[in-house]
DNA sequence: CGAAATTTTGATCCAGTTCAATCCATGTGG
DNA sequence: CCACATGGATTGAACTGGATCAAAATTTCG
């Protein structure tokens, strides 16, 4: 199964450079890509579930259903992605993944990672790398959900969600095509779709953004990253020795 | 550095048994025990920080502050914990970590421990476990704030407290000492603290908990349980090749 | 013992939910 | 190519859960 091109190589390159062998040694693990359709569960919920998935093309939630029907995303994922983590972890999953578009996906089995990792200590890290960034990107979403108004919460997320598609070439610098329906948005962030869509309009009516239907452009970006208090978070490149 | 003893090693070895060897080539890496003083701060926002720390005993918060003056509280830390992760895998500190009353713990440089990932691939396997780990924490996090009532938040903060301090030997069966004030807890949970406190009274109201000053007696643990929906996220242990 | 921190109570108010209804785009089969 | 079905976006009105602000009561600690 070769690699090339996969987003994924993208970004694990970015955080540790993968020299040809160590990228071959990793597609060696990999079995043939699969592909899910809109609506179909990745992860059910309570099931076990013991492989990682890189996303290759489309787009999936994770989230967890609750006994009062209230659903709660955790997150967007997008193309880049790692699905599976950190639920290959656990003895079963405390969340399920359910795509929102046709979805393309390399699998490989985590015991094959793990076993990967004995060989070459590298992948090792890079596996805590993959988990450490997962945990910030959760934080993130704590302070969000916790301390922030509405209006600073759908700002950050418009913000995210940009920033992570420009890494893997999907957006423009400023405009980018959302794939996710406004009741999502509402469930990331702990809002009612009507709430929510009335903050959408707030940002509009200030400026901040323009929208039509899915298409988003980020009018004024400054003033969105000010709002928003949004600071990148650079992961630290990992050692060599 | 003798680890004997130590949280961290119980902690550990629930994930991975560690055989004496093992524990000793870690032991080797770290320094001498430090402590700090209440209110006195570990880790300050957008600083540096490249050092796994091992809360040996004592509590201190993870926390965000932010321009509005709010805090959001993203982790309790307990004993065993480790500080220092996500965080030494960035740039820069995204939060500020605060000891909230006498901590005792063992540091070891991050580098050092990188360098002996590569040496013995188990303990970066040990490393993403833990960072996955704090994921998971941070997951259910999330789901208390977006989509949970207050009550339910505080009981699902109670359970995990109480059950995060028995698994270091610092509870008891259905009670425990809260090392937190309600003005944390109102800020890890995204509630003022008036209404925490009336919360917290209608927690007892209903005899789902007793509570004399900071001693928690759980009641009713079934009920508490029920209410929060509460579901234990067990480790998976790792995979030996 | 006095100062500071923490917990508790009360009164007011508004942001955001709830529950509908309506509007709009897209797609589908006759 | 139209009639209809479906999913999503938008709007409106009414209600309410928590926030806010302020003060008092209580505990902890130097």
């Amino acid at each position: 199964m070769p690699l090339t091109g996969h987003p994924i190589v993208t970004r694990l390159t970015r955080v540790m450079g993968l020299k040809a062998a160590e990228i071959e040694s990793l597609a060696a693990i990999f079995e043939r890509d699969l592909s899910v359709k809109k609506r179909e569960e990745l992860i059910v919920h309570g099931s076990e579930f013991r492989s990682l998935c890189f996303v290759k093309a489309g787009y999936a939630i994770r989230y967890r259903l609750l006994r009062s029907g209230k659903r709660q995303i955790l997150k967007l994922i997008l193309p880049g992605d790692v699905v599976g983590l950190p639920v290959s972890f656990f003895d079963r999953s405390g969340y399920a993944v359910v795509a929102v578009s046709e979805l393309t996906y390399a699998v490989c089995p985590f015991a094959s990672y793990v076993r990967l990792c004995y060989e070459q200590p590298k992948f090792g890290l890079v596996l805590s790398w993959l988990a450490a960034e997962e945990a910030a990107t959760y934080a993130e979403h704590i302070v969000n959900l916790g301390r922030r108004t509405p209006i600073e919460r759908l700002a950050q997320l418009l913000l995210d969600t940009h920033a992570r598609l420009l890494a893997v070439g999907l957006a423009g610098e400023a405009s980018f095509n959302l794939p996710f329906s406004q009741e999502i948005m509402a469930d990331a962030l702990g809002l009612s779709v009507p709430h929510l869509n009335r903050v959408m309009q707030q940002l509009r009516a200030e400026h901040l953004v323009t929208s039509n239907a899915r298409l988003i452009d980020l009018t004024d970006l400054a003033g969105l990253r000010r709002l928003a208090q949004y600071q990148s978070t650079d992961l630290a490149p990992i050692p060599v020795f």
